[in-house]
This record gives structure tokens, C-alpha cells and sequence, in this order.
RNA sequence: GGGCGCUUAGCUCAGCGGUAGAGCACUCGGUUUACACCCGAGCGGUCGGGGGUUCGAAUCCCUCAGCGCCCACCA
């Protein structure tokens, strides 16, 4: 315990009371609690790549305020926190950082030393580095990110327990992701198959459907003239014409009548010369185009539905590395119309990128008057790999799958009724999660052929003829978990016969960074690690987390407790909203570097930036507001100058005295209201209406409470002593009230006259205002707010009459009921000295009105 | 194409069936010994448009418009 100061200030709170916390180990999840005393957090564990946005700050700050309210109410808060610093974010900021590029193909380079270059140019040329040495750059790299996101995590006072750190890369998580992997492979829940998936040409891996998004693109219309039978022409309309040598078929709807006809005749595709057949099929859109769609392997997601139902033919055009295959097409070997064979028509194409080829074909085309008319141009909306620069791909390859319900109606039906289970905060945002799991097409593709991730712990046998048995994988003991099959060997061989027939190979893909992340409840809570910290922390109270993930985080992570545990991994989810530039656009990066996290803290303080988040509900967007954060800063201000002024009118010995007066019954009533409603908004995770009220009080109890009886307290009378117990109470219920949204200042003035941390007392209720009130009779109730508007018309007179507030008050008239003539009787002696009137004058009269006349001139002072 | 959310004072937002609220901004006034990072007072809105339910609607229903977001098999 210390005193105030003469000066208080908010400035260096932070550092001040980090230091004391981390110390005093204030956070310190107590794991000797049973499940139903611990409260637990699934907080999300932030991609370390580079600058902390103010928009993750803003959602944390959220949820730290839940966290510390749960805990003053008695809850040992088990809040962890963890780094995702597993996946393709964290190894393209090392290429770019440190001008690398991994090349599985080179050897281990012990001496390598390379540093990072802040100032490098993303498309510099890369160096080649071996796997190993690329992989201990991207771990050196996130340790030095996670140490820049955990200071500034401090700063704005996230009440984490920072001894329950870990990073989606650590041993711990590669292990537990490969052991829930392998008993989802156990269990046939996870499965491998060759089929086509949506391929990144760039990053030369599959991605999975919820990394997927849509962007508009600047397209043309080409319209094709296919070739009937007796020689006369069909158009065919197409945004792809360069996929026309992989056309297998044209469809068009069993409904159109235009093509009836058609149906089970052969087309004759323009240039190439291959014959086609004409099929009907429901997804066909009569209203589309011409009505007829050409089907080539693969296109989108259409052409794979056609190609699966319609049992086509594969003609696989593009490569993986998004250009045109080098070798003639088998099936174009019959002919190529006026070329003279098919390699002279192909040599055209071959190894040219997706639009170079366009380019071309429609050049071949127009010349040799195979389209009708112009290409007519559009903007359509294309597949893009989310973190990706050039449209997804459909490439047919060998991938690992989860079950995830899209092809499966019991498992679907489970995670619907899991959605609705679950308590959402927002409520609405619950409809984004039944329509991502009712959309969904395929299961969850989880193989990535990158570097930085958790391997697929699995290796191949190979069979005599050198060629691998996929589906026979060799699987490790779970003690060798984590494992690495590209390094470590399957027990029954030698590492010499790695890649040799009879021998094996390694798994060469990691897992999607979500199969491990969607694992957070199993990796924090100690699954398979440690029985007894599980069973008292899973499943957990609480997954907070943006909008953007629902499709992502909140779903895998739900499809994994389930799979792997049959129940939810949280009972309720919260929602934060998305944070906007001032101008209400979505956040820029280069606005995001100017308003920094670090730089608003300095501006306004942790506790000015977390006000402005606090003041944003669940789930609402909200602009960057430097006025809000002002107005947080000045709350802190105001808290720090009350409470040393109403220290300084306390008498130690009097804090827990006998509360005698109306007006001190009554604003505890009124704050004994507050503190249930607060409580009760925090219950249903409204920290936003908790402050909400919070705030308002806090206000009136300043500048009206204070000022009525500050001058009543001076001395050591009854009054006194009943204005004293009254202050020091209601100082104390207020200090706690705001400690959830502003920790430090909170923390500081708490520490001026109690013992321990603020953050580890008792959440106040009007329960425990029930001492204080044992004198209320409810018929002084009202003392307060008729003492305080009493006290506003008297202010009121003196601004109206350009005076200042010491300006005495020669006759105060009241005219009111006898029920408030009497109240406000009882509180004429903090009226009269607030006020500063000298004669008092009550009416009693069906009528209201109050009367000021203000002294004629200011007396002299002594 | 489907869905979700939002639209209230100049700005940022609360209210979500019973006579329009807060903060900021603005205007005016004030050395009030906790605070000038202050105190006091004031100005300011037919609650996006239209229709309906109701004794009564910013609040419920329908519809339209604008903005934002999510999803979609994007010929």
C-alpha cells in the first residue's frame, strides 16, 4: 500500500504495474480448481508475421475485460495464449526478409548464417537454402516476432498467464496434431485420395475450400463455333478459351428445347478437331451464355461435378506450375484442321502460361474465323487462394482428407446441432457458421506441399517396381511423436533404403496450419499430455475470435472436439468486430502503420485505447477513434483525481463506519443498483453495457455526490463519519467496477489504500454494499437525485447570470409536495454549502418551481 | 444469385413497445484549495423512404433504397 501522489498520472502505469504483475505472478491460473471453479479461455494464438494490427488489439482488449471480470468473481481464469507461427505467412516473410527460398533438393549447410534485412524488396532474387536451413530461419525468425507481439500485448495489459505460452510449431503442438492426426486416420476419419483439387499455382500446393476466396477480375466472353455433324456450327460462349484442348464434352440443359435435338450427337471442337460429346445435365443453365456450356478437365468446380457425374474423360492441359504440359495432347494426335500435324499446333502452346495461351488461341481462332464476333469484355469473380496473387487452378493430385460432413448428412446434421448448441455472441453470428457447414462441397483437404508446417507423420512403403504404396502407409509409435518422415526412419528399416524399391518414403507434405490450430483446446488443455489439467479446463468456457475465421477456426476446431472427443470444445463463442480506418473503410495496411498499437498506447495510454475498444459491442465494427480513446484517457485521469481527493477527506478509521444520512443511503442505493446491472451485463458478456453504466454513475457520483458532500465530510461529527463510510465505499465498488476495462489505472489507485491486486478482489455486488445500507429507509431514496437537482437549478441561475459557482445565494425558494419537501429537508446542509446559499425558503404546493436569487456581490474573502 | 448486419443530433454510438439519449464537436460562462488532461450551462434529431399491426412504434411485421460483410457450380 502506498499514497497518492500529490500529481497522479496515467503515464507509465504500464510499465509499472506489468512489472509488479509478472512479479506477483497475479495471473497465475490455479490449477488445484475444480472444472466448475475455473473459467477458460481458447484464446486465439495470432499469426506472428511482422507488425501487430491495432484490429487484433482491439478483440483481445475485448476479451481480457471477460477474462479479469471472471476472475475478481472468483473464477481461477485459465487464459492462455499461443503464437501461430506454423504455415505459408511465416515462410513468406522469411523469404522476403531474408532474400531465401527453400530448395528441398540441397543438403544441410551448417555455416550458413544470414541475416534479416528490414529494407530488402520483396521480388529481389532468392537464394536457395536447404529445407533444414530454411526451416531454423523461419523458427529464428517467430521468436523474434513473438517477442515484439508479447511486449505489446503487455503494454495494453492483457491479463494472460504468460506461463502457458506456446507456438503452433513447438514440440508440443507438432506432437499433439500429429497424434490427433493419426487417430483420425485410426478411425477412418481421415483418408487419402487422388481427385482434383484447387492448386496454387504460385505457391505450388492445394488449398483447401475455406481458404478460398472470390475476386472480381477483368474477363472476356469468346464465343467458340463448335462443329455439328452435318457441318453447321453451334456457338459455345467461354471465359477460359485456352482450355478448349481439354474439352471432354459440351452439356446443356435437359430442358432447353433449342438443343434437344443435340443431345447424344457429337460436336467438333474449333481448331483442335476432337470430337465431343453433346450431354444433358441438371447443372446446365439454359439462361447462360448460349445455353451450352463446353466441359474441360478442369475449369471450376462445375466442370469437376460434369466431369465425376457424366464419367468423362481426363484431358489435364495445365501444369502445376500453371503453364500449358509440354507434351502434345495424345488425343489431338489424329489431326489438327489446317495444321499440318497436332506437334505443329502444339508447339504454339506448350509451357506458356494460362493467359499467354488465351492470348494466343484467340488469335489462331479469329484468323481462322472460328468465333462469332468480337470477345465481349466482363468483370466475373474468380477463385484466388486468399493469401495467393494468380487464380486457383484444378489440378488432379494425391492429397490427405478429413471428414468434415460435406459428403456425409450424419456428421453434417452433428455440426449443425453443435452450432446451435453453442451460445453465440453475437447471436446472428451463428448463421455464418450453419451456412459455411451447409455450403461445404468436399472435405477438408489438409496435405500442403510446403515447409514451415507440421509434417503428415506417415511414410510410404515402396514396391518393387520403385513405386510407392500410398495406400499402406507406415505409421510411428505415438512416443516418437513429433516426428519428421523426411528425417526419421519407420521402425523395420534402415535409412539407407529411404526412396530405393523395398524400401519407404516419407510423407513430403505438412499439414494445413488450421489442423493445428483447430487443435488450441487439446493443445492448451494438456490432451494426452496431462489427464488432470484437462479434466479441469476442457471443455473450455470460451472461444473469442474475428469474423473472418468462423469459416476456419470456430469450424475446424468444433469438427475436431468432435471427432475427436464427441463434444463441443466450448460452450459459448464470441464474436468481435471488424476494425475500420477513420473513414469507415476497412482498415488499410498503410493506415495500419501509422496508428499502431504501440503509438496509441503512448498517445491516450493502454487504458485510453482499451476504453475505445470496450466501448464497441460484440460483433459491431468499429472506425479507429482517437476521440474515444481521449475520452478513455481522461476517465483514467478523473479516476486517479477523485479518488486521491476523496482518500484525502477519509479518515482511516471511518472507511468502514456507519452510513446515517439520506443522501449518502440513497447514492449507495443507486450504486448497489449499478454494480447488479454491471454484473449482469458482464454475465451475458456485455462488457460494452457494463462500462456503459459503469461510466454514467461514475460521472454523477463525481460531480454531483462528491461536490454535495465533500464539505459535510470535513470534521469528525456524525455527518462526518456517515459522508466518510459513504465515499470510501462507494470509492471502492467504482475503482473495482472499472478495473476490468482500465487494469492499470484501476490498479494504481487501488494501491493507494488496499492491500494486493485490484484484479484479485472481490467483484462488488450490492450484496456487498449490504452493510453500508443497513440504515436505508426506502423513503429517502430519492435524496440523492433531489439534492442533485436541486443543485443544477443553483448552478444553472449562476451561469445564467455569468457569476461563478462560489457566488453565494441570498434565498433559495422551493415549491413542491410535501413528500419531496421532506426529503429534501433532510439534505439541506450539503444543498446549502454545495451550493453556496445562504437562506433556504420550502413551500408546500400542488405546483413545482424553485427560485433562486443570487446575492448581490461577492463577499470578501478572509 | 442467396444470406447476415447496419441506416437515430455535424461526428461516433446507445436505446429496441409507453412523452427522443450520451460522448465528442460547437457556442457561452467560470482561478470552485481533487482534477484547466478541469467545472457549469446551452445549441442541435419529423430515429433512411413507404406501408401495416397497436390505445400507443426509433423499437414489432412487410416492402423499397443505400452501405458493409459472408456465401455461391463465375459457360
Amino acid at each position: 500500500m502506498t499514497t497518492a501522489p500529490d500529481r497522479p498520472t496515467v503515464d507509465g502505469l504500464e510499465a509499472k504495474w506489468d512489472q509488479v504483475w509478472q512479479r506477483d505472478e497475479t495471473y497465475r491460473f490455479d490449477r488445484t480448481k475444480s472444472r466448475a471453479e475455473v473459467y477458460s479461455i481458447d484464446t486465439p494464438p495470432p499469426t506472428v508475421s511482422g507488425e501487430l494490427h491495432l484490429g487484433t488489439v482491439f478483440g483481445y482488449v475485448q476479451v481480457d475485460a471477460i477474462a479479469r471480470f471472471r476472475r475478481m468473481r472468483g473464477r481461477a481464469v485459465f487464459y492462455p495464449i499461443g503464437w501461430d507461427d506454423n504455415g505459408l505467412p511465416t515462410e513468406r516473410r522469411v523469404q522476403n526478409l531474408y532474400g531465401v527460398r527453400c530448395n528441398p533438393a540441397l543438403d544441410y549447410d551448417p555455416d550458413l548464417k544470414i541475416e534479416a534485412d528490414p529494407n530488402r524488396k520483396g521480388r529481389a532474387p532468392q537464394r536457395d537454402v536447404s529445407r533444414p536451413n530454411f526451416l531454423e530461419l523461419c523458427h529464428q525468425q517467430t521468436e523474434l516476432d513473438e517477442k515484439v507481439f508479447e511486449q505489446v500485448f503487455r503494454d495494453v495489459g492483457l491479463s494472460v498467464d504468460w506461463n502457458l505460452a506456446y507456438a503452433t510449431i513447438d514440440d508440443r503442438c507438432r506432437r499433439i496434431a500429429q497424434r490427433a492426426f493419426l487417430q483420425n486416420v485410426a478411425k477412418q476419419d481421415a483418408y487419402i485420395a487422388e481427385a482434383p483439387t484447387l492448386w496454387d499455382v504460385d505457391f505450388q500446393t492445394a488449398v483447401a475450400q475455406a481458404e478460398v476466396e472470390d475476386r472480381p477480375v477483368k474477363s472476356s466472353y469468346v464465343r467458340l463455333l463448335f462443329q455439328r455433324p452435318d457441318g453447321s456450327t453451334v456457338e459455345i460462349d467461354t471465359t477460359r478459351p485456352e482450355l478448349l484442348p481439354g474439352c471432354v464434352a459440351v452439356v446443356v440443359s435437359p430442358d432447353d428445347p433449342r438443343y434437344a435435338d443435340l443431345i447424344g450427337t457429337e460436336l467438333t471442337t474449333p481448331l483442335f478437331n476432337v470430337a465431343v460429346p453433346v450431354l444433358a445435365h441438371r447443372l446446365a443453365d439454359a439462361s447462360k451464355g448460349t445455353g451450352m456450356a463446353m466441359v474441360c478437365t478442369f475449369g471450376d468446380n462445375t466442370d469437376v461435378i460434369w466431369w465425376r457425374e457424366l464419367r468423362l474423360p481426363l484431358r489435364s492441359i495445365i501444369n502445376r506450375d500453371g503453364r500449358l504440359r509440354r507434351a502434345v495432347p495424345e488425343w489431338l494426335s489424329s489431326g489438327a484442321g489446317s495444321f499440318s500435324s497436332a506437334e505443329e499446333l502444339w508447339a504454339d502452346f506448350a509451357g506458356k502460361t494460362a493467359a499467354q495461351a488465351r492470348a494466343r488461341i484467340v488469335e489462331l481462332l479469329t484468323d481462322a474465323s472460328l468465333v462469332a464476333g468480337e470477345p465481349r469484355p466482363i468483370e466475373h469473380d474468380v477463385k484466388f487462394y486468399e493469401k495467393g496473387d494468380r487464380p486457383l487452378e484444378i489440378v488432379t493430385s494425391r492429397q490427405w482428407y478429413i471428414r468434415n460432413g460435406a459428403l456425409d448428412t450424419e456428421l453434417r446434421n452433428r455440426l449443425l446441432r453443435g452450432a446451435a448448441e453453442l451460445n453465440w455472441y453475437p447471436e446472428f453470428m451463428q448463421t455464418r457458421l450453419e451456412h459455411w457447414i451447409a455450403g461445404l462441397n468436399t472435405d477438408w483437404l489438409v496435405s500442403r506441399q510446403r515447409f514451415f508446417g507440421v509434417p503428415l507423420p506417415l511414410w510410404y512403403p515402396i514396391d518393387a517396381d520403385g513405386v510407392p504404396i500410398w495406400s499402406e502407409p507406415i505409421v510411428p509409435e505415438v512416443e516418437r511423436l513429433p516426428i519428421d518422415p523426411q528425417v526419421d526412419v519407420p521402425i523395420g528399416f534402415d535409412a539407407s533404403q529411404r526412396g530405393l524399391p523395398g524400401g519407404f518414403t516419407g510423407d513430403p507434405d505438412v499439414m494445413d496450419t488450421w489442423a493445428t490450430s483447430s487443435l488450441s483446446p487439446q493443445i492448451v488443455c494438456g490432451w494426452t499430455e496431462d489427464d488432470d489439467l484437462f479434466s479441469r479446463t476442457f471443455p473450455m468456457d470460451l472461444r473469442p475470435q474475428g469474423p473472418e475465421i468462423i469459416r476456419t477456426w470456430t469450424f475446424s476446431t468444433m469438427l475436431r472436439g468432435i471427432l475427436q472427443h464427441d463434444c463441443l470444445p466450448w460452450a459459448n463463442v464470441s464474436i468481435n468486430g471488424w476494425i475500420l480506418d477513420p473513414d469507415r473503410k476497412k482498415m488499410s495496411k498503410s493506415k495500419g502503420n501509422v496508428e499502431t498499437p504501440a503509438s496509441l498506447v503512448a498517445d491516450f495510454g493502454a487504458d485510453g485505447v482499451r476504453y475505445w475498444a470496450c466501448r464497441a459491442g460484440q460483433g459491431v465494427d468499429t472506425a479507429v477513434d482517437r476521440g474515444q480513446m481521449r475520452v478513455g484517457r481522461r476517465l483514467a485521469v478523473k479516476l486517479l483525481n477523485v479518488s486521491k481527493f476523496v482518500l484525502g477527506l477519509v479518515s482511516e478509521d471511518l472507511q468502514g463506519g456507519a452510513v446515517t444520512e439520506p443522501v449518502d443511503l440513497a447514492m449507495l442505493r443507486q450504486l448497489a443498483n449499478v454494480a447488479d446491472r454491471a454484473t449482469a451485463s458482464f454475465d451475458r458478456y456485455d462488457y460494452r453495457q457494463a462500462l456503459d453504466i459503469t461510466e454514467e454513475f461514475f460521472w454523477r457520483f463525481c460531480d454531483d455526490y462528491v461536490e454535495l458532500v465533500k464539505s459535510r465530510s470535513y470534521g469528525s461529527d456524525d455527518g462526518a463519519r456517515s459522508a466518510q463510510a459513504a465515499l470510501a465505499a462507494a470509492l471502492s465498488v467504482l475503482q473495482r467496477l472499472l478495473a476490468p476495462m482500465l487494469p492499470f489505472v484501476a490498479e494504481e489507485v487501488w494501491s493507494w489504500w488496499q492491500e494486493g491486486s485490484v484484479h484479485r478482489a472481490e467483484w462488488p455486488t450490492a450484496d456487498s454494499l449490504t452493510p453500508q445500507l443497513a440504515g436505508l429507509d426506502e423513503s429517502v431514496t430519492a435524496a440523492f437525485d433531489t439534492a442533485a437537482t436541486i443543485l443544477r437549478h443553483v448552478r444553472k441561475a449562476k451561469t445564467d447570470a455569468k457569476k461563478g459557482m462560489r457566488w453565494p445565494v441570498r434565498l433559495l425558494r422551493v415549491q413542491d409536495s410535501a413528500d419531496v419537501l421532506a426529503v429534501l429537508r433532510r439534505t439541506l446542509v450539503d444543498v446549502q454549502a454545495a451550493g453556496t446559499v445562504a437562506e433556504v425558503e420550502l413551500v408546500e404546493a400542488a405546483e413545482q418551481s424553485v427560485t433562486i436569487t443570487l446575492a448581490d456581490e461577492m463577499p470578501e474573502q478572509a
